[in-house]
DNA sequence: TTGTAAGCGTTATCAG
DNA sequence: CTGATAACGCTTACAA
């Protein structure tokens, strides 16, 4: 049986609605749609002369898989859901892509959600990803709400943490320590003769990095039995802005720091813009100094001293743990600590 | 008949791997799937008491519903697709937000692709979203390859593009003009006095955008009876090193500018920092100008001359055009423009 | 207001 | 290597 010989056949041109199913394709092919879906899957399970019947079917009609039927027969997917905080910042850039990047290598489709800092958007895109049968899922966040975690806890599909190495995991973990990080910066400080070392994070009301951040910086003062003046412990919301404010009214306080570790976002580049108008300068009046490599870091003069995250890194891994759970090349849970850098520059 | 009472019943604790199904909702609630299934989606449609039943008995067994099973049966979805050039730039995320926030009111989920400023990434990822079935697509690219083009074509769901006017569109457009805000813009140079005005823009090579800023310079430039010295049109790739090399090879040519136009990305910043580097002051030796208004730019010293883009609204029209299309509110095709402004600063 | 029956387009399973 | 058949979990259409 062969299909009509391709007389008065319109192809696809405008045609517009209803989608080819695997049956149009088949039946085109001369072949049943079982075989197409083999075809389709694992070429090397059907002969070559089928194959290539089906291939040109499959060209000839416009057939695009639909993967909602797919899916629910084979009761799995191959969509990875992510939650992040924002989009606007640029920091999670990097992890999305090394996510994407392992994704795509391996067949997989990842789908974006920004949960805007609170764990109830974090619960409602839980809630949606969930119900689109995700295979895995990738969280930024480390503080969730009882209810995500239990529909997490249910739905038995593996789920890697990237915010924080601290929290107590959902199940897997991928990140580097805050902590750790926070303190090593402030360490390196006092090792440049620093002695007032403020410390500015964004709000550490609901997230646990800053707080992280904040004990690192509290326990290094500590170690190197320098007091922690309380006025020297500043929260900013995000933005240039802030780390602007917030570098004059440390330096216009009574007792000024003689160097600023700025614990988050772009503040840091906000200070020193600041620095150049008021003729401050970097790091002669105050040393200045970030917490993640961002680019134009590299760029502002004097260069600012920051530390050097595995962002891109933890994008990769992670999606990779992930994947080695969803194909079942792996199975218990892990965590993973990528460590930092310090990276000395002109600001300090 | 009632469920038996819940002695004994662990309800939910560390249950894993199989989903609960509507049916087991039922069952609990003690009436058919179908009575579940109106109870969720319309809630008027049943009687507060079954209401009661029901959505308790979802609570008790952390009933998930399964949009795959859902999407198959009403063959329709509530997912977006979007694809982006990329998420390093945070040129896209007011758009995206855009977008998020529009679609989250209404109760559709967005799903993010990133094709890496690659028509074959861009066809790609259709492809992909095809086959998820989503209900309406949004592409920054304009430029698209044949076979992506047939694919929405056949697929028939509405698609709106993003990242220009001038492109014969698909089916529908919400922007602005990067010619005219590139015209705009050099014209404004012009006013100010500048008369030998250079123009730098990302690689034009498979990049509409930077050929319609390039033509809205050449456009400005003639209508004042200015000569277009080409070696005033620059190209660069995207990033801070390479604003800072092209304002220094402008800048030390046998006859250099006395304003460069930068059309895009953090090339302006970029050239500025270099310029702080060099002491080359800002705007007396050279001009400086961009084309988006990034938050960067108004802090630096000085704050930069630039163009101020409706990214955000354009996220926001696009989403609410697209689900005009999706929900059958409108049914022609529309092509918006949103303008720009121009934004005067200290380094102009 | 509620329930029954018949798919939606794939894939798993088992026969040939 | 290929095909028939029965799910997968939900919604549409109709009936009660």
């Amino acid at each position: 049986m062969f299909p009509s010989p391709s007389v008065a056949m319109p192809d696809d041109a405008g045609a517009q609605g209803a989608a080819t199913r695997m049956r149009d394709v088949a039946q085109r092919a001369g072949v049943s749609p079982m075989t197409v879906s083999r075809a389709l899957r694992d070429p090397s399970k059907v002969s070559p002369a089928v194959l290539r019947r089906v291939e040109e079917a499959v060209r000839a009609v416009g057939y695009v898989p639909n993967r909602l039927a797919g899916g629910l027969s084979s009761m799995r997917t191959n969509v990875v859901g992510m939650v992040v905080p924002s989009l606007d910042n640029s920091l999670y850039s990097p992890t999305i892509q090394g996510v994407s990047a392992v994704l795509h290598a391996a067949g997989y489709q990842l789908m974006i959600g920004e949960c805007g800092h609170s764990p109830q958007g974090e619960e409602a895109l839980v809630a949606a990803f969930l119900a689109q049968r995700v295979a895995g899922l990738m969280l930024h966040g480390v503080h969730h709400t009882e209810a995500a975690a239990a529909m997490l806890r249910r739905a038995g599909i593996p789920v890697v943490e990237t915010g924080s190495l601290s929290a107590k995991p959902l199940d897997m973990v991928v990140s580097y320590s805050n902590e750790a990080a926070a303190q090593a910066m402030t360490l390196h400080l006092h090792r440049l003769g620093y002695r007032r070392i403020a410390c500015v994070t964004l709000p550490s009301a609901g997230n646990e990095r800053s707080r992280d951040r904040q004990r690192g910086y509290r326990a290094a003062l500590a170690s190197v039995g320098l007091e922690a003046d309380p006025a020297l412990l500043m929260e900013m919301p995000p933005g240039l802005a802030s780390g602007a404010e917030a570098v004059v009214r440390l330096l216009q306080s009574p007792a000024p720091p003689d160097a600023v570790f700025f614990a988050g976002d772009v503040l840091a580049a906000g200070a020193l813009f600041e620095c150049q108008r008021r003729g401050w300068a970097v790091p002669a009046r105050v040393a200045l100094a970030a917490f993640d490599d961002i680019d134009i870091l590299r760029h502002v003069v004097p260069p600012v001293s920051t530390l050097r995250l595995p962002r891109a890194e933890i994008g990769r891994r992670g999606a990779e743990v992930l994947l080695d759970r969803i194909e079942g090349r792996a199975a218990g849970t892990v965590a993973v600590d990528l460590g930092f850098e310090i990276v000395q520059r002109g600001s300090t």
